[in-house]
RNA sequence: GCGGCUAUGGUGUAACGGUUAACACUACAGAUUGUGGUUCUGUCAAUUCGGGUUCGAUUCCCGGUAGCCGCCCCA
């Protein structure tokens, strides 16, 4: 390589790069994630972010794969995509060992999808994103387990019910309510889309593009709510009551909303999102809904599933503006400075014991002055720092110093690890 | 994909079209110190890229690229 001009340290456009500390911060939001998930019996997954491209192409919109997607051929002459989302891999797994596994499945996975589209706040071409399903079950439990396991993920977080709300619909519902107005399948989709434009048109603009859809003075809202209809009213009753459980759990910010239309693709029952309560932060923080005809496209019987995602960068926004992101940590515990350079050795002995016992440390390899290590301490992010020298070697005692508080407490070898690890 | 705004060291900012592009922080080196975030000295480091106008461009114009914002879309 010639050297022209210097590399651009600039990741591609759209991406991301997670330092040390960025990443920290990524990685403790995915833990409580997984904590919370693993407490419910929840399973991990995981699967290539490169998939044949006919995956997508048989079951999402043209113009989602055509303009959206990384798309390219391998040398094989294989046409390959990232994948922008986790869903249709999960039902290629489930739909390849149909007959072996346990239902009813309680999976998750969380990595990285891809997205070709113009780069905005939130929205970046590769994204961290936590996929949970509960294959197996139809009807309102699972579909209340989903919601309750969305909901808990949120609480793990130490968030409130007032700092989030979660809304929720039924595609049944809305699809019963057009078939008895009459309306075709393709007419409640585009009256679903225009409901869901709701809050970007004027007032007059929406009740135009509303008018379309109404019969006999009637249109699928209306109707709903008007409950003369027997067969809309029963579907409506049922999803009522999977509310009203919610919110007999404790749930008090869960709410029917029928704008809630979650892209009209694969859903086919309950759609629902959830959004922070905060005005400054609109943007759904997660979102999913039932879809139990996926997993039949590639092959067999209907197997009924429900699911949500949630994007780490959108929650991380949530838990900044409700300050409830952890400090992270990316390195060591604690720094083991030592005096003189003889001193060096000692400390790795009992670096190594602390080791064993579970504490991270470092050790200085360096012949840099006490001063200075507390400033590479510092700078590293350790919470404590401890000298090793002559001294603590013959006494046993250390002076283990709290780099934020600054303050020193004498403590034997045998108490470092209780007082570090906490 | 469409439209608007922006682009100066690693970061944040400054510079009527006119000397060697300034300041702060950071980083690095040194002084001092068996205990840091204080001080002092020094060093590295920038006009996004390509054209154009001009005697002369960081400054004005056009294009590329990137970031931000809105639209489309959001699986």
């Amino acid at each position: 390589m010639t050297d022209k001009q210097p590399l651009s340290t600039e990741p591609y456009k759209g991406v991301h790069d997670y330092y040390p500390l960025d990443w920290a911060r990524v990685s403790s939001v995915f833990e409580t994630i997984r904590r919370t998930l693993r407490l419910y019996g929840f399973e991990e997954y995981q699967a290539s972010p490169l998939e044949r491209a006919e995956l997508y192409e048989s079951k999402t919109s043209e113009e989602i794969v055509s303009q959206q997607t990384y798309t390219f051929t391998d040398r094989g002459d294989r046409r390959v995509t990232l994948r922008p989302e986790m869903t249709p891999t999960l039902a290629r797994m489930v739909a390849g060992r149909r007959r072996e596994l346990v239902y009813p499945l309680r999976w998750f996975s969380i990595g990285n999808r891809f997205r070709y589209e113009r780069p905005q706040k939130g929205r970046s071409r590769e994204f961290y994103q936590a996929d949970v399903d509960i294959i197996g079950i139809e009807g309102a439990k699972a579909e209340g387990e989903a919601v309750v396991m969305a909901y808990e993920i949120l609480r793990a977080f130490g968030a409130e019910n007032k700092d989030f709300r979660i809304r929720m619909n039924s595609r049944s519902l809305i699809n019963a309510a057009g078939e008895a107005l009459g309306l075709s399948p393709l007419e409640v989709t585009e009256y679903l889309s225009v409901i869901d434009r709701k809050d970007k048109m004027s007032a007059e603009d929406f009740e135009t593009a509303r008018a379309v859809y109404r019969k006999n003075g009637t249109d699928p809202l209306e109707l709903i709510e008007a409950r003369t209809n027997e067969s809309v009213d029963a579907v409506y009753q049922e999803f009522m009551e999977l509310i009203e459980a919610l919110k007999e759990r404790g749930m008090d910010n869960v709410e029917f909303d029928p704008t809630i239309a979650r892209g009209f693709l694969y859903y086919t029952g309950l759609v629902f999102e959830v959004f922070d309560t905060n005005p400054e932060n609109p943007r759904a923080l997660l979102g999913g809904g039932r879809y139990d005809g996926l997993v039949a496209l590639y092959g067999g019987e209907q197997v009924p599933a429900v699911g949500f995602a949630i994007g780490v960068e959108t929650l991380i926004d949530f838990l900044t503006t409700h300050n409830l992101l952890p400090q992270a940590v990316s390195g060591a515990r604690l720094f083991i400075g030592t005096p003189t350079e003889n001193d060096i050795a000692s400390a790795q002995v009992l670096a190594d014991s602390l080791r064993k016992q579970g504490v991270s440390v470092l050790v200085n390899v360096s012949g840099k002055s006490l001063g200075d290590q507390i400033k590479e301490a510092v700078k590293r992010g350790i919470p404590y720092f401890a000298a090793y020298g002559e001294n603590e070697a013959t006494s046993g005692s250390l002076k283990l110093k709290t780099l934020e508080s600054g303050q020193e407490d004498a403590v034997s070898k045998d108490e470092l690890v209780s007082i570090i690890v906490r």
